[in-house]
DNA sequence: CAGTGGTCTAGACCACCGG
DNA sequence: CGGTGGTCTAGACCACTGT
C-alpha cells in the first residue's frame, strides 16, 4: 500500500514533510482505506513507516485532527472521524468566492464608491480616532446567476490617497481580492453579527421581492493582518436565496 | 520582570510547561507589558529566559497566535495584535451557556418529550440507517428574562432504554449537561444553518410578537466526539431579542 | 504489563528580512 | 551579514488504556 510514489515523504521537496504526510493520510481517509471508527497506526509506526520523526508525524495529526478528520484517545489511540457533509466551509470568504463554492455565478451593480464622513456607528466599527479622516463608501447590490440576491454597504478604512474607483472594483472581482493585489492589505479575519429582518419599500424594490419578506442581515468588521479593522459591511440578503453555514466545536 | 513567582515555569506541575508559559505571556500582553503591534522576545530569548526548549516555547506561542492574541512575521518576529472587542465568543454552547454569556436568566416551557419516528429530514440529519429506530422528540420555549425568545425543536439519537422525562429536563438545566452527565455523551462540534424567516400564527402566538415578524431559523446538528450525530434541532428566534455572533479566520 | 498518545529536550539547518 | 521564525531529528519520560 506504500509503494506507489504518491505514498512516500519526499525530502527534497519544499513542500515541509508535515505537510506532505498530512495530505498522505488525508487521501487515505478519502480513499476509505481508513474507516470511521477504526484506529489508523501508531505515530511510533507512522513514524517508521515514512521515516519522520515523531514530532513531524504528531504535527501532521494535528492539522488532521483539528480540521476533524481524526481523533485521539490519551492511551487507546488515533481514531478516523466520520465524514462530514460538508468539509469546513464558512471560513471567511469574498462574496465572489462565497458564490463560486455554492455553484453560482458572482455579479455586481455598483451604485456608489464615494468618500465620506463615517457615522458613529462605522467609526466605532473601525476603531477610529481621527474624526477627520474619511472611509470609503461602496454601496452595491450583488447578483448570484444575474438575480439580486444581495446589498452590500461597505465602509473601508484606508489611506485617502488610495484611489479605489468603480472601473478597479469593476475589473477585480472581489473587493478582498483588490485590496490584496492592489495594496497589500490581507483580510485574516472577520466578526460577524446576523440578525432577521423585513424588507422595507426600498430594499424590496433592489431585491425584486415583497415588502415584508425576509431578510438576512450581516454585518462585518474585516480585520488585517496585524488586527487593525480594514472593513465595516452591511450585508443585507434575501432569505430565500440565502442561508448562513456555520461550524462550531467545543473549546 | 521575571522575578515574582508567577514568572517561571515550575518543572513539577501537573500543568504542562507549554501550557504554564502560554499563561505568563499572555498575562503581559493583558497587563500591557508587551503593548499592540511591539514585537515580543524572540523564541530563542524566551527559551533562555523559561529555561524551556525552542519546541515548548513555539507550542505556548502557538496557542496564543491560534487564539489571536500575537501574530508571526517570518523573518522579522512575534507581534502583539490589537486586542479584540470580545474574545472568542461562539464557540460552541448550549441555549444556557449562552443566555448567560450575555448575562440573561434562560428559561423554559417544555410542551412535549416523546419518542417518535423521525421525519426524513431529521433521519438524513441525524445519519440514521434503521428506519425502525425512533428519536427522542423536545419541543419547547425558550425564555430570557422570562420573556419567550425562541422555540426548540429537538430530535435526539440515543438508546431507547435511555429514559429522559419532563422532569429529568427540568432538574437539569441544559441538555448538553444532561447528556453529559447521565449518558456519557460529550457534544464536540456542530454544524449550523442560519436562515431568516417571518413567524405564523403559531409561531407569533408562542413568542407573543405579530405574524409577520422577522425571526433567525437556527438548524443545528450536533455530533458527540467519535462525530457521531447526536442532536438535530431547530431554533427559531426573535429577532428583536437575538442575534448571532460568529468569528471568521482565514484557512 | 505492553502499547498508546502527551510532553519535553538540545540541537540542527533552512528561508526570510533588514541594515 | 546577523537575527528572526519555520522545519526537523532522535531520543527521553510521563499518563492513560486495555488485558
Amino acid at each position: 500500500m506504500i509503494d506507489n510514489p504518491g505514498d512516500r515523504v519526499d525530502s527534497l521537496s519544499v513542500v515541509p514533510k508535515y505537510y506532505q504526510l498530512k495530505d498522505i493520510l488525508l487521501r487515505k481517509i478519502e480513499d476509505g482505506v481508513w474507516k470511521p471508527k477504526e484506529a489508523i497506526p501508531a505515530e511510533r509506526d507512522l513514524e517508521e513507516t515514512y521515516r519522520v520523526s515523531r514530532t513531524t508525524v504528531r504535527k501532521a495529526l494535528d492539522i488532521l485532527v483539528t480540521k476533524g478528520y481524526l481523533y485521539r484517545e490519551h492511551g487507546r489511540g488515533t481514531f478516523v472521524a466520520f465524514p462530514r457533509l460538508q468539509q469546513s466551509l464558512h471560513s471567511l470568504s469574498s462574496f465572489t468566492e462565497d458564490m463560486c463554492l455554492r455553484g453560482l455565478e458572482p455579479g455586481q451593480k455598483i451604485f456608489a464608491v464615494e468618500w465620506v464622513v463615517p457615522s458613529r456607528r462605522v467609526f466605532q466599527a473601525l476603531q477610529m480616532d481621527d474624526p477627520s479622516e474619511n472611509v470609503l463608501r461602496i454601496y452595491r447590490l450583488r447578483l448570484a446567476n444575474a438575480v439580486p440576491i444581495g446589498i452590500h454597504e461597505s465602509y473601508i478604512h484606508i489611506q485617502t490617497e488610495t484611489h479605489i474607483t468603480e472601473e478597479t472594483l469593476q475589473q477585480h472581482k472581489s473587493l478582498y481580492e483588490l485590496l490584496g493585489e492592489s495594496f497589500g492589505i490581507t483580510v485574516v479575519e472577520a466578526d460577524e453579527t446576523i440578525k432577521a429582518t423585513i424588507a422595507d419599500e426600498v430594499e424590496a424594490k433592489l431585491l425584486a421581492i415583497e415588502i415584508g419578506s425576509p431578510l438576512l442581515k450581516i454585518e462585518r468588521t474585516a480585520w488585517a493582518q496585524n488586527r487593525q479593522p480594514v472593513e465595516f459591511v452591511s450585508m443585507l440578503y434575501r432569505a430565500d436565496w440565502y442561508s448562513y453555514y456555520v461550524r462550531l466545536s467545543k473549546e
